[in-house]
DNA sequence: CAGAATCCAACAGGATACTG
DNA sequence: CAGTATCCTGTTGGATTCTG
């Protein structure tokens, strides 16, 4: 999906942050500083590397995060947050704290 | 788009936020209050009324905004915010604020 | 005025198999 | 270990036409 309506800057922020599987990648970078692509992939249950790859290098596409190829073998690749990424936190914990605290006029209003 | 992977909350708000035109729809509600569909249609340019309509439904089953149908000829229907709508303002306002804090970065980096 | 209905293209996401 | 490459599906969004 995108968003290029231009006025508004909102848009911008969400481009960024959709994705099924960013958010939860955005946050254990954020939470645990730089990880391992099996890190990751481990962090995260039922996402496939396809999916993982993909969105991590939309991630890097936005410069959000960094990607950082060792020559070893067997390969060794981290990725952390860029200083253009962290300044999403906000936003993250912004909708972290909306979420935890309506969760429950979600059960209410699904029955 | 669904997220459903439980553990962190940040997905039940960026589910709500996710469509191509209702950061914008919501923008106006919140902005400007009570509004009609034609108003909202003229709002923002480029909307089908096919694409308004599913957007402001798929708000409204979520709760976030109000839907009154005035019984008259022509009819008129008017949108509003809920009270738990409103409670996403910090959200948009984030983002607002980070969006155009980064314009610059976003010209810079595709350059 | 505020939509409903239909048809269609594009894309996001998933399953699986293969590789330097 | 950290990916590609293919194939396939469902969903999103758009264009257009019709209606009480």
């Amino acid at each position: 999906m995108k968003y290029e309506t231009g006025a508004c800057k909102v848009e911008d922020a969400l481009n960024i942050l959709v994705g099924k599987w960013k958010p939860l990648i955005l946050l254990h970078l954020l939470n645990n500083g730089t990880q391992r692509f099996n890190e990751l992939k481990r962090s995260i249950p039922g996402i496939t590397q396809k999916m993982l790859t993909k969105q991590l290098r939309e991630l890097e596409a936005e410069d959000i995060i960094t990607r950082v190829v060792y020559p070893e073998v067997p390969p060794k690749v981290e990725y952390s947050m860029t200083k253009y990424g962290e300044s999403l936190r906000p936003i993250l914990e912004a909708m972290h704290e909306w979420g935890k605290k309506h969760q429950l006029h979600k059960q209410k209003h699904s029955m």
